[in-house]
DNA sequence: AGCACGCCGACT
DNA sequence: GTCGGCGTGCTC
């Protein structure tokens, strides 16, 4: 029997990122496995730190030649990492530059991270003066309340020398089982049926409540639901309790976010030739089973739900699970219903708006093999489901499936792991997906699967493109084109909604022509400069280069060149003076703060409670309104302003997506793009619905400046209070970086970052780009090492391995 | 992260 | 001389 167990411990610190041995006392041994959560003492004092158990061995291996401690406390009665989870959050760690106790936390629901407080106990021989002065005739007070000055501190030291007091540290599990009382007779049957002739006569109720014990057989029934059944109240039930005849004893019940007794029964869908294809595809590869993963490429509206719908059923009939990841935005409740009416309770859905006790319930629910089908966002591609047969990833383009703090791993590449590890396939699904993936496809490394028709064989909507520079030559500095203000008042008057979208992102950090829309590139790099009001300089973010601000167009010589940008609020301001009859709904970060508004602005537009909605990004996705005939992007190209070379490819999709929402039932749609970069690539692309054309191109353009996914990228970042401490190691980090790394590897920056100062800290970074560089992983895991004392001194150094924003 | 150890300056 | 400031290194 095991003796010894190695235990990650909850200390994020390099020093500390490997196991630890412990002693597991004889009375555990028979219950220690490896993945149940455990409590140890760690460190020279009390303090005492939750940990997972990586393995048990019989002797100590590898050996410590010191006395072993030993296992506090198990936490767990069955493990809560399996081992393919022990095993993806070891590689989680190594890929991602990142301690394997985060990626191991970040594996599980938050409640099951431990809290941890400090405490002071009195002890036997604490004197009583002490015990009313400092602890107010309790047992123990939180440490820092009573050591908050440096004086307290040493006299506690003392104290706690003397044996007077004791520090004592109590680690939390915040994880709680919600409960229902329920009702078990604590008398045989018997004596229930004894028990009738000593109650006083006419005492109905009392009656009832026997005759319904005795139908229990021994079972437990929920105190609500008993009630119920036997028309008996609590009070009644309560006289039971004291007269012995039942117990009152908790039920645990899972909180059910989604309550799933009126969510309709759907069927299948009947599929055109190209779905059927795809799902045949699909299925073949569930059933043989292989690794294979398939791209899935269909436009909005070409019905590839039902295309995920129809494999994870097959998945499902093999006996096996499935995964769904959707992007957070589009996890609404039509996506939930439509997953849930078809597999019913064998769906548990995992995303952000759950509250941490709904999440654990659900998590509890798929760990017990509850659920079958598991739906959810970025997080949700670690729910621990077994005998895995499928992971469907829509959208797979998405930027919110890379997590922005560590561990920064991509959802994808998770996805694609435990596709490894289960044998199983993967959908990536998209109607514009990432440069990345197309280009893996394009090498045969992924199928492609195309759904180039529309399930209604609805043409896609018109697109015209406006020209803001000739719109603002005409008339005032105005948001809305001539052209758009008509086409909002054609729909007002035939009762049609329409939705606008403004492009918040690269807000006024750039200059634009505005004559003729001209704005300033690196010369070295082809990127947009960056507009740096600290030092009044337009600075790139990749190579360094920095320039004046321009005062006049150094295209066509106007003085028409300014920062770009403007507000939502701004936005529906104007327009309620242009069209003062329109119902308005705005949709930014400031009116979707609150938990659910997001949802309920949604469903006021979906029931016609307004004319035009206006949003930013987040209304391109994931919303489907039939009576939507109109669709304007209000500033196409201010995307297309930033200093990221993924500038273009966001533009082209967001535009693509916007698109997607004008039209989608009986009425055809139209959308109007206005733009001062009427000729961009990425609005001609996505004028025409080209996303071939679009792909070509970009690669084109991504080979020539050496970008992904030509080239691997890792984004290295250092932030500290003092400006001036972040440049200097960051220019110190070059010159120890240039020699460890093969030449033909690039090593851009460093360079600050366009807002510089966040959270009154200062930002420089370093992007390596390189095909192959194999030392890599050594060289960044040696940095990590090396720049542990700076990163007590305040300096945070951070690696992102292919970062999505370089800003 | 938290704690102890250890080495320097300003006090009893 | 000692108390306590913080820099350094270790935690099974």
């Amino acid at each position: 029997m095991a003796q010894i167990a190695q235990v990650l411990v909850d200390v994020p610190t390099m020093q500390t990122n490997r196991p630890y041995s412990y002693r597991i006392p004889a009375a555990w041994r028979s219950q220690v496995q490896p993945g149940m959560r455990v409590v140890v003492p760690f460190g020279r004092g009390k303090r005492r730190v939750q940990g997972f158990v990586l393995a048990c061995n019989d002797e100590d291996e590898p050996a410590y030649d010191g006395e072993l401690k030993a296992i506090d406390t198990v936490v767990d009665l069955a493990p809560v990492l399996n081992s393919e989870a022990l095993a993806l959050s070891k590689w989680l760690a190594d890929s991602t530059f990142s301690f394997q106790i985060t990626c191991a936390q970040t594996m599980l629901p938050a409640v099951m991270r431990a809290k941890y407080v400090k405490l002071l106990r009195t002890t036997a021989t604490t004197p009583t003066a002490i015990q009313t002065t400092l602890f107010h005739g309790q047992t123990s007070v939180p440490f820092d309340d009573v050591a908050t000055t440096p004086a307290q501190v040493s006299e506690l030291l003392r104290l706690q020398a003397a044996g007077a007091v004791e520090v004592y540290f109590q680690v939390k599990n915040q994880a709680h089982h919600k409960t229902m009382v329920g009702i078990t007779a604590a008398l045989d049957q018997a004596d229930l049926v004894a028990a009738e002739k000593t109650v006083r006569a006419g005492a109905a109720k009392q009656l009832a409540l026997l005759k319904g014990l005795q139908t229990l057989n021994g079972e437990t029934l929920a105190q609500k639901k008993f009630s119920e059944q036997f028309a008996v109240s609590e009070a009644v039930i309560r006289t039971g309790e004291q007269k012995g005849w039942l117990k009152k004893t908790p039920i645990e019940v899972y909180r059910d976010p989604y309550a799933t007794a009126n969510i309709k029964a759907t069927k299948p869908l009947k599929l055109n030739d190209e779905q059927q294809v795809a799902v045949d595809r699909i299925v073949a590869a569930v059933q043989q089973p292989a690794k294979t993963t398939f791209l899935l490429e269909g436009v909005t509206g070409s019905g590839k739900t039902e295309v995920y719908l129809q494999s994870i059923a097959a998945a499902l009939a093999q006996g096996k699970t499935a995964l769904m990841l959707v992007p957070e935005i589009s996890l609404t409740p039509q996506m939930v219903q439509r997953v849930k009416g078809r597999f019913g309770k064998a769906v548990a859905v995992l995303h952000s708006g759950l509250s941490s006790g709904e999440k654990y319930d659900e998590w509890r629910r798929i760990k017990r093999q509850e659920a079958q089908v598991v739906v959810g966002a970025r997080s949700a591609v670690f729910a621990p489901l077994t005998n895995l047969g499928l992971i469907i990833m829509d959208e797979e383009h998405e930027n919110s499936y890379k997590q922005d703090d560590a561990p920064r791993y991509h959802a994808r590449q998770v996805a694609l792991w435990r596709s490894q590890y289960h044998d199983c396939p993967v959908v990536l699904g998209s109607a514009t997906p990432s440069l990345e993936t197309r280009a893996r496809a394009e090498k045969g490394v992924y199928q492609r699967l195309l759904l180039a028709d529309r399930v209604n064989q609805r043409p896609l909507p018109k697109v015209s493109i406006i020209d803001m520079k000739t719109e603002l030559q005409k008339h005032a500095e105005s948001n809305f084109s001539q052209a758009l203000l008509v086409a909002l008042q054609d729909r007002l008057d035939r009762h049609e909604q329409s939705v606008l979208m403004l492009n918040r992102r690269g807000y006024s950090s750039f200059v634009l022509c505005r004559d003729c829309g001209f704005v300033l590139k690196c010369p070295n790099c082809d990127i947009s400069l960056t507009l740096h009001m600290d030092t009044h300089t337009m600075k790139c973010h990749y190579c360094g280069h920095e320039e004046a601000i321009p005062r006049i167009c150094p295209n066509c010589h106007s003085h028409q060149i300014r920062y770009y940008g403007t507000g939502t609020e701004k936005v529906e301001e104007e327009l309620r003076d242009l069209l003062p009859d329109a119902r308005i709904i705005r949709m930014d970060n400031d009116t979707t703060r609150k938990k659910g508004a997001h949802a309920r602005l949604l469903s006021q537009f979906g029931s016609g409670e307004a004319d035009i909605l206006i949003g930013t990004q987040m209304i391109a996705k994931g919303l489907d309104f039939p009576n939507v005939t109109l669709v304007g992007v209000l500033n196409a190209d201010t995307a297309l302003g930033l200093p990221d070379f993924r500038a273009s490819e966001r533009t082209f999709q967001l535009l693509t997506q916007v698109s997607g929402r004008a039209g989608r039932a009986e009425k055809s749609g139209h959308v109007y793009i206005q733009t001062f970069n009427p000729d961009h690539y990425a609005i001609r692309f996505a004028q025409h619905h080209d996303y071939e054309g679009f792909f070509k191109y970009e690669m084109r353009m991504r080979h020539q400046g050496g970008y992904p996914p030509y080239y691997f990228t890792v984004q290295i970042t250092a932030s500290d209070l003092d400006e001036a401490i972040a440049a200097k190691r960051m220019y110190q980090l070059l010159q120890w970086l240039k020699p460890r790394l093969t030449p033909s590897t690039q090593i851009l920056g460093p360079t600050p970052k366009p807002i510089a100062r966040v959270n009154r800290r200062y930002y420089y970074q370093i992007v390596i780009k390189y095909k192959r560089e194999p030392n890599l992983a050594a060289t960044l895991t040696t940095l990590l090492h090396e720049t542990q004392v700076q990163q007590r001194q305040g300096l945070q150094i951070a690696i992102d391995v292919e970062p999505l924003h370089f800003m």
